[in-house]
DNA sequence: GCGTAACCTTACGCATGGGTAGGTATGCTC
DNA sequence: GAGCATACCTACCCATGCGTAAGGTTACGC
């Protein structure tokens, strides 16, 4: 006999949720600790005692800790797709939607700083979620490349595919690394960081070097 | 009594070489399995076995697996470091400067495929080397925000201390984010990928989608 | 030629943490 | 209010892999 019955004396110590609303508890949890820790670093009974319930529900809900950590990457991702898709308007001109998109992604990032550090900074280097964190990338990198073709093709031009895919990555990349510098420091302003981003990445260096810059459009 | 007297009873199965040579080789080893395994992933009995010695030798010569992980870090990252650095010329324009620092970058990339995944890919993620991380990322990012602040005054204007850095990071993500997607790639050239970054980096996506494209200057 | 330091080994201790077995309360259905 | 599925628990197993103890052998100085 375990411990429960004398628990259950005083009454229970503990809320019976349907399993919907405790999946969403323990993913919570889980993005969290994962986020502190790392993958390895997290533990299975860490995670449960956040969400305030017992390992083997995590277990009996969500599966083993693979399971449980691409659950979350899931999530976040398509999150985060939302985020993005939801400030896209295909047809205005480049720049604007380039900055939308991209004040809507540092918009993200600012908010979600967890969910962030769980999808780009503890997936990558564990193989085993190349798979998962590639084609969320794939997404990411075909949106910004099929933006750039639109415009091309807009002035009756187009491009080799690995061209375009290049620049996406650069573009992607860059982005992610002020995200990180963005998720370092919590009294940062993530639409000034956008806007600078936005510089560097429709200027150029050089010309920010001769002294041109880019404003965002006044709403 | 263990069965090393048996072994040697047919000579020695092994050599014995100096502390240096296997100090090298030890790291050799460990960087090969950390990038393929990932910090965690790696086990000091592999590394032992893939250095073709035993794991007491390891830490003998190299300390537990943090301080051997840190001393691949720190190897990795100078010779990284140093092949940036052989390339700087600090008279050139500073178009000129950012291109050999590139292609330098790339082509330590491309020949050091390992040292880079140990350096970037693994070492994120582990809040354990982040101190170590950030300084190296630190003395990447001013070398560039230097060569920027440079060229700025050089023209006789200068800006904040804060926008040169987020261009800088910029720069180096953008430049990270290639880096994996060449190092993903055996059959990428490290030189066009430099040309392409080069592209993206100094001329903006502004100017590329008109057609403007920089070209390396014919040495 | 002989001691001693440097090199190198086998074999094990033991903590950590993923994963599970087995059992208890609760509420819904009829 | 009996039955059954669902929500939930405590307590445990055990593989993995870091780190070490104890000892054997070879080279080199003197």
């Amino acid at each position: 006999m375990g411990r429960y019955a004398r628990k259950v004396s005083t009454g229970p110590a503990f809320k019976r949720l349907p399993r919907a609303v405790r999946e969403q508890q323990m993913l919570d949890s889980a993005v969290q600790v994962f986020s502190r820790r790392g993958y390895h670093g997290a533990s299975m009974d860490e995670i449960a005692e956040v969400a305030g319930i017992s390992k083997p529900m995590v277990y009996a809900y969500l599966g083993h800790k693979e399971d449980l950590f691409v659950a979350c990457l899931h999530r976040e991702g398509t999150r985060m797709m939302e985020a993005i898709a939801g400030a896209a308007a295909p047809d205005l001109p480049a720049d604007e939607r380039l900055w939308r998109g991209l004040r809507a992604f540092f918009g993200f990032v600012g908010a979600h700083r967890d969910g962030w550090a769980v999808l780009y900074r503890q997936a990558r280097g564990e193989q085993r979620f190349a798979r998962e964190l590639s084609v969320m990338r794939a997404r990411l990198v075909e949106v910004v490349s099929g933006m750039l073709d639109h415009a091309l093709r807009a002035e009756g031009r187009e491009a080799a595919e690995t061209e375009l895919e290049v620049v996406a990555y650069a573009l992607v990349g860059a982005t992610e690394s002020l995200a990180d510098w963005l998720a370092d420091r919590p009294e940062a302003d993530p639409e000034k960081t956008a806007t600078r981003m936005m510089n560097a990445a429709w200027l150029g260096a050089g010309q920010l070097l001769s002294g041109a810059t880019w404003h965002p459009p006044t709403v």
